[in-house]
RNA sequence: GGAGGAGUGGCCGAGUGGUUUAAGGCGGCGGUCUUGAAAACCGUUGAGCCGCGAGGCUCCGGGGGUUCGAAUCCCUCCUCCUCCGCCA
């Protein structure tokens, strides 16, 4: 959410800031006019309430001192119904600015490129090179099902389509992957790890962004107010929601493994084959709270700690700075770090870090306390940052497509061994 | 799930209808004193909004109601605590 105050002081450049984004221009001009009236009202029911209250007061002077107080009295009744009148039009004007607000975008960062969609989007770096192999490398889907590690038919018979049983070691590899992320952001980058809630409320949901746009994404428990958790983002953002913290404790930076669920509406078709696009996945997600000073600083260093994953799997990648319509709703600024998939001979998004300025914080009223020499700091919105560190079962599918032999047995990566017991190549059944 | 109890400023805690614009304490900040520190003492210290300003308004878990007037009374929801039941 952007700040009424600067609405108010950016009105007309609104459609410059917010070109390439969705919006409803409309809704920007009634803004404004509903603006100005709730001033005038509230500075009138102010004044209004200000009299009642001396009034009121003046009653109960008066009959503690045993004298008539009819008239007061009346006074008073009379201008708590122009009051009444005068609220019950501010609070449809209150509903009406926070519904257009609610829906408004967030202001991109300067440095992000003017563009429609994914063809705007610039590739700032690409690292590694894609392996040349002797023979035509398979898609996992393929790939795993050979292996006896991935059923996607039985899954579907469980619960459905966009649903994945791994078994042996794509199981395996898996939880080694959680704990190659998490042991990795915890140790050497600073992290502190996290296990929250699966289950989040809608006031959580809002405050990330979540909601009240997009709750089709979202797989909702029927009859109450709890969803799936799309993304750890949610939870661990909200930690702090309606907290003031103290300067000194930033930049606070969380890791937390969970899976996440995503109904995927308005996604039918797409990559319906494979790991690429499920209702569950695992992620390993990093959020950070810092000062306004201090986010794009700490958007490259939180991009930098997600790349270091795949820099460890021997993954080749490339970073992409998304353009001003490709990003999501809350996002200021936005990289994708994209993996090399042979089996589809394409780089694929496996984590998105993103810079939110303070759109989530002013949504979900996280502030810090500035300190001052000699006294009281002011109190400031924060910034929150976001990145995948990484998406797990993505990870998994550029594993074995991009250690994939010839024989149609995988490779283990080096770094991941260890958290696998030592597993170095993962075999079809009944070869030796 | 059942029965009780409780939610007040960073923390503790007083306040059961009208100078409460929320007492007091702790903690924080500034100062006096001190070579420095501690102690003591003095002052200061919640959030948001409206207004050019003076100033004003709102907020005592959330929402609704009663009243001229609500932290205080009523309804409802949420959270926490205790006991019972159930359960990994």
């Amino acid at each position: 959410m952007l700040s009424r105050d600067f609405l108010r002081k950016n009105l007309d450049q609104m459609p410059r800031l917010l070109r390439g984004r969705a919006y409803d221009p409309g809704a920007l001009e009634r803004w404004g006019a509903l603006d100005a009236e709730r001033r005038a009202l509230m500075t009138s029911a102010e004044g209004k309430r200000s009299e009642r209250n001396a009034v009121s007061a003046e009653v109960g002077k008066k009959r503690k001192a045993g004298q008539d107080a009819d008239a007061e009295q009346e006074r008073s009744r009379s201008l708590g119904e122009e009051i009444a009148a005068l609220e019950a039009r501010l609070a449809a004007i209150d509903g009406e600015l926070e519904e257009s607000e609610k829906a408004l975008p967030n202001v991109p960062h300067e440095s992000v490129p003017d563009g429609d969609d994914e063809k705007g989007n610039v590739v700032v770096k690409v690292q590694g090179t894609p392996r040349a192999f002797a023979f035509e490398p398979k898609a996992h889907w393929d790939l795993g099902p050979a292996l006896g590690i991935l059923d996607f038919e039985r899954a579907a018979k469980i619960t459905g389509s966009r649903f994945t049983v791994l078994s042996g070691a794509a199981s395996l590899l898996n939880r080694a992957l959680i704990q190659l992320m998490m042991d990795l952001h915890t140790r050497e980058h600073g992290y502190t790890e996290l296990l929250p809630p699966f289950v989040v409320n809608s006031a959580s949901l809002f405050g990330t962004g979540q909601l009240p746009k997009f709750e089709q994404d979202l797989f909702r428990l029927a009859g109450t107010d709890w969803f799936l958790a799309p993304t750890a983002e949610v939870p661990v953002t909200n930690m702090h929601r309606d907290e003031i913290l103290a300067e000194e404790i930033l930049p606070l930076s969380y890791c937390a493994y969970t899976p996440c669920f995503r109904a995927e509406a308005g996604a039918a078709g797409r990559d319906t084959r494979g790991l690429i696009r499920q209702h569950q996945f695992d992620k390993v997600e990093l959020v950070k709270f810092v000062r306004p000073e201090d986010s794009p600083g700490q958007l490259e260093r939180l991009t930098r700690d997600a790349e270091t994953v795949l820099e460890r799997l021997e993954l080749p990648y490339r970073r992409v700075l998304l353009c001003r319509g490709d990003m999501g709703f809350s996002s200021a600024k936005t990289y994708d770090l994209e993996v090399w998939l042979p089996g589809q001979a394409a780089y694929r998004e496996i984590s998105s870090c993103s810079s939110f300025e303070a759109f989530q914080a002013r949504r979900a009223a996280i502030r810090f306390r500035r300190s001052a020499p000699g006294g009281k700091g002011k109190n400031e919105f924060l910034h929150t940052l976001n990145g995948s560190g990484l998406a797990v079962g993505r990870t998994l599918v550029a594993i074995l497509e991009n250690f994939q032999e010839s024989d149609g047995s995988v490779t283990v990566p080096e770094a991941l061994r260890p958290y696998c017991g030592g597993l170095a190549s993962i075999r079809p059944p009944g070869a030796s």
